[in-house]
DNA sequence: GCCAACGTTGGC
DNA sequence: GCCAACGTTGGC
């Protein structure tokens, strides 16, 4: 059992979508480190923060779980698919998802400018300048620090 | 909209 | 295998 957080831009798919559908593949997703946490790491019942990225404030919405483990992403091999990759193979597929479950809704966003604020969080690849990793691990401490701030 | 930081690509 | 150029992410 382990612990993830996951970036998506509301604009594109937010935690109220995800809400309604339940369950969704979390496709799309084209960095090498995020791919490999998701094809060799997400276990089942794996909890997940739901980030909101690119936004007016940027935070922690909802929590939600892997659903499935890790699969190919196949929207890589559709030319018609916004994350098409020509250099993908159907053979040896280069991308892979997981599919992630609504949880719930926080009661209240904590956001990245709290998050940063804290000092038992500091070690989070999240608050630190510069990062871009959409899938990133969670340890239990910094799990139940922020779900402590709700 | 700006721009810093980063990952990826491709020439050599 | 280096590294400059480029595209993207994402906070502000």
């Amino acid at each position: 059992m382990q612990y993830w957080l996951m970036k998506s831009e509301p604009d594109a798919f937010g935690i109220d979508e995800l809400e309604k559908v339940g369950v969704e593949p979390w496709d799309g997703v084209r960095n090498y480190q995020a791919r490999n946490m998701m094809r060799d790491q997400m276990q089942i019942g794996d909890g997940i923060l739901f980030y909101h990225s690119n936004c007016e404030i940027p935070g922690i919405v909802g929590i939600a779980e892997v659903a499935t483990t890790g699969y190919p992403d196949t929207t890589a091999l559709n030319p018609e698919a916004k994350y098409y990759d020509p250099k993908s193979d159907p053979e040896n597929p280069r991308w892979y998802k997981v599919d992630v479950k609504f949880v719930r809704k926080l009661k209240r966003t904590i956001s990245l400018a709290e998050l940063k604020e804290e000092t038992a969080l500091t070690d989070m690849p999240l608050v630190r300048k510069g990062n871009r990793l959409s899938v990133m691990p969670v340890s239990t401490q910094e799990w139940d620090h922020i779900l402590g701030m709700e």
